[in-house]
DNA sequence: TTATTTGCAAAGACTTTGCCAAAGA
DNA sequence: TCTTTGGCAAAGTCTTTGCAAATAA
């Protein structure tokens, strides 16, 4: 099983990660893996720098971006794509799952979805292909209740 | 039924939708719908435009934009964010479907989707939502053959 | 005529990159 | 020490917008 970032994870873990992929231990990269590891949303770019800049105040957008794009290589995080935004992202650390877009106020709510990544995997192999990454987006409206 | 643009249709039709939702017909909005209707891919703005000039020499990707934007608020086309690649645009003219974006070439193959968009409905309404839109797109590689 | 729509160019939003200083191993 | 990494600012990519001229109705 690969191995993953987890919420709550200790430092030290998160150095482990850096290090097993022969990658440098530093602040930065410390600061930015906490934020995502303690994040409950899928944070923006914008939204990462601020909180990891109060763990590291130093940190500019372009390490985050670098950072970001070096995590998500080690297949560690997830770059979401939305529409009309900036992309988000979210650590490997869960179940599969798909995500609910809240049209009117941008929240996103998770769902479990193993039945649904076996069945894509049955749909890309009928093609041919073979499954790297699911991308499920509901984009909804909360139901008026009654 | 809602009424959509189909593969073919005839210039009446498109000038017919436009008046229908209040808009001026124009060289340019005519151009568009076509290129999108004859397109077999999902084309970007920038594919759009070059292929809409063949039709009118002087559209400028100001006007693509603009037209992109009104037609899928009127809901006669969709936009698919994929990750790093521009937004690309496709009819919708034919039953849900998903897409299995080839990694290797960038093309896109759909797939018919009937009872995924059922479950999707059931997840929305399991979390007190109402679907809108559903994207789904498995990022998938050519299985070596054999 | 007259409100829309267009093209142009400039601005905007988001992301990437070159370069040299800083810092991990 | 020696290579990787970070900050800064500039550049890049994709998209939107202000404005005067053109055009559909």
């Amino acid at each position: 099983m690969t191995r993953g970032i987890e919420t709550h994870e200790t430092l030290d873990t998160f150095a482990e990660l850096l290090r097993d992929a022969g990658l440098r231990v530093t602040n930065q990269r410390v600061a930015i893996m906490r934020t995502l590891s303690g994040a409950e949303d899928h944070p923006t770019a914008e939204e990462i720098t601020g909180k990891a800049r109060e763990l590291d105040s130093t940190i500019s957008f372009a390490t985050v971006y670098r950072t970001l794009s070096v995590l998500e290589e080690l297949g560690l995080i997830r770059k979401l794509s939305l529409e009309n935004s900036p992309a988000r992202y979210e650590l490997c650390d869960s179940e599969d799952h798909g995500h609910i877009v809240d049209l009117d106020d941008g929240s996103i709510v998770e769902f479990e979805d193993g039945a649904l990544t076996a069945r894509y995997e049955a749909i890309a192999a009928d093609h041919g292909f073979e499954v790297v990454r699911c991308v499920t987006i509901i984009e909804a409206r909360k139901k008026k209740s009654g």
